[in-house]
DNA sequence: TTGAATTACGAAAACGATTAAGTGAGACTT
DNA sequence: AAGTCTCACTTAATCGTTTTCGTAATTCAA
């Protein structure tokens, strides 16, 4: 592997004089300058970013840290989506990204703090199903830039999708279109989930809506047999809603499958909405209705805020930044 | 950042016995070994692997390029589960993974290969839909470790889903349903594309069922609405097709679609099957049948094959691996 | 007792870059 | 003519490791 060595020796300069031509230093004459561009050109030089970094500390690689349940946000629709714009997006100001290590079973593994150091990540970004886990908090409370997505931390930059509006939004779209027996299967305890339910409860409140205790259950995430499960629940009390709200559009097919098992026709009989707006949800029947959330901008407003924490730390607010989503109106809700 | 020169102070040791005493060589006394860990703990040491790829040019950082027609391989279904188990398994090895940055806009943005080396990745796994991009080809004739997913260069591993017994299988399944006219909408051209052609066209004529040429028609990869379209071609045949085997699961939908707005049932009045095993194709209704591809089994392989090339060259074999898949029988297909 | 082997450690070079400080030559000012 | 600038480089230190070679002290064999 050629180095700036090799330049300066073969052009017979010195290697400083390589570092300031290549990296266009205006101390350089503009001939040794482009005579040594050419040169590393020709012999097919490439820099060491490892050694560039060991100087300068600065390794423009951000460390990501995407966990759900299955222990890996790759699989996981909304997570992907938002990994990936966020990809686009630091990729677009030359960082690169790496997935920090959550192969929690090797013996001599690091925690998430010690491979981000090891790494030496400029920033790092976080989106997890579980933020209490201790090594997800050791990270949190370290100095490094960071910013995470759907949780708030003390002192630490947020990027939340606007869960509080989002079902209210969701909800108050049931309610117009006439429904007033309204269920929600939720998914499990989270900050997200934490939002999602109260703006329910407190959205009803508002609409004059009540909401029986049985209306209200609790399925995992992007399981479609809970959901079924509950759905059944549902569809065999003695007044059933004639609306059910469910975690998210994949869950939500459970509940689809088990209201079509029941003879049950959507919307005609009863209605259906999912959320995250998922690509799929679009393209089957019904078309589900849905709380699209808004993960372009999630994982690009996330890029730019870590970006900025990093190049700018002095001049960057510690917020939370909060994105909305928008309603999906599609045929799984009838007006009534 | 402690380093280890400060460790070696506060010991009274020289650096080159705390390098020695942390990596467990064993010409360093136990006493002496167990105090400076211990001590390297206390100060919250933490090693620098841009210092340590620097002397030992090893980075245990593999270099991971996903792109498909949107430019990224994140939100496809199949390339994310692939590089899901590909993940995993290098993480249990130590490795990990950054993407090789595929941001095509950027005016100082290095090719493929120049970002590869850049970062000095001691391997690098491709899985592309654009195998002729002149910058894959670039970084495939490199001297860089790799293995290719679904594409077979000279000289090179790859790890193959079996696209010719994939699609054997499924239609031979659809034919023992009883099937004889059997329409098929192919992806984009693409090595995979052509596999399963010729596999559908070889196995039709070993069963002696005619393939009339309006029956095997193009539509992009995962677009419901270029599958839509195709679908309502073939209903309108006047011999219209029995079965109609689609590009993949995805697009397979717009396909579902296209049938139910002609007012016809799946899988009573016609057939339907897909391709790729997605996760979503076993829980709506109609539950497809589809061919699953072992998403978990090509990541590991890539991983293992990958990690064996960097590790012991010499005794590694170029060679291609084929992981075969599975038809799920789901209910899209009707027994006549 | 002497020579050889073993043990435990240190000195120093090297990996490939960056950068502050220094230097010599020529141009310019007064 | 002497001093001052600029320009275009060079010198050398440094980042945090690893690793080869050396060496002093101790143990062992004969």
């Amino acid at each position: 592997m050629v180095s700036m060595k090799d330049i300066s020796t073969f052009c017979g300069v010195s290697v400083a004089t390589v570092s300031k031509a290549l990296n266009d230093h205006k101390d350089i004459g503009e001939e040794t300058k482009a005579h040594i561009r050419q040169v590393a050109k020709e012999m097919g030089y490439s820099p060491n970013s490892a050694a560039k970094s060991l100087k300068t500390n600065r390794t423009y690689n951000l460390g990501v840290l995407f966990v759900d349940e299955a222990m890996s946000g790759l699989t996981h629709d909304y997570f992907a989506n938002v990994l990936d714009s966020f990809k686009r997006t630091v990729e677009e100001q030359g960082y690169d990204i790496t997935f920090i290590n959550c192969c929690k079973k090797r013996e001599g593994r690091m925690s998430y703090l010690e491979h981000s150091r090891y790494r030496r990540f400029d920033g790092v970004v976080i989106a997890c199903v579980d933020f209490y886990d201790p090594e997800v908090e050791e990270l949190v409370r370290s100095d490094i830039p960071l910013v995470t997505i759907d949780h708030l931390f003390n002192n630490r930059c947020a990027i939340i999708s606007d869960n509080i509006k989002g079902m209210r939004d969701l909800v108050h779209y049931v309610y117009d279109m006439g429904h007033r027996k309204i269920a929600y299967i939720h998914g499990a305890d989270s900050a997200v989930t934490q939002s999602r339910l109260s703006s329910f409860y407190l959205t009803c409140e508002e609409l004059g809506v009540e909401v029986p205790a049985q209306y209200v259950r609790e399925a995992p995430y992007r399981d479609t047999k809970g959901t079924y499960e509950e759905t059944e629940k549902l569809l065999a009390l003695k007044n059933p809603p004639t609306c059910i709200l469910y975690p998210d559009d994949f869950a939500c097919l459970g509940g689809i499958n088990a209201i079509n098992a029941k003879g049950f026709k959507i919307p005609e009989d009863i209605s259906v909405a999912g959320y995250d707006g998922a690509r799929i949800a679009r393209h089957f029947e019904p078309q589900l209705t849905t709380l699209k959330q808004d993960t372009v901008q999630l994982g690009r407003l996330a890029a730019e805020k870590l970006i900025n924490l990093i190049e700018k730390p002095k001049t960057t607010l510690v917020e939370q930044i909060v994105v909305k989503g928008e309603v999906i109106s599609g045929t799984s809700v009838k007006k009534i």
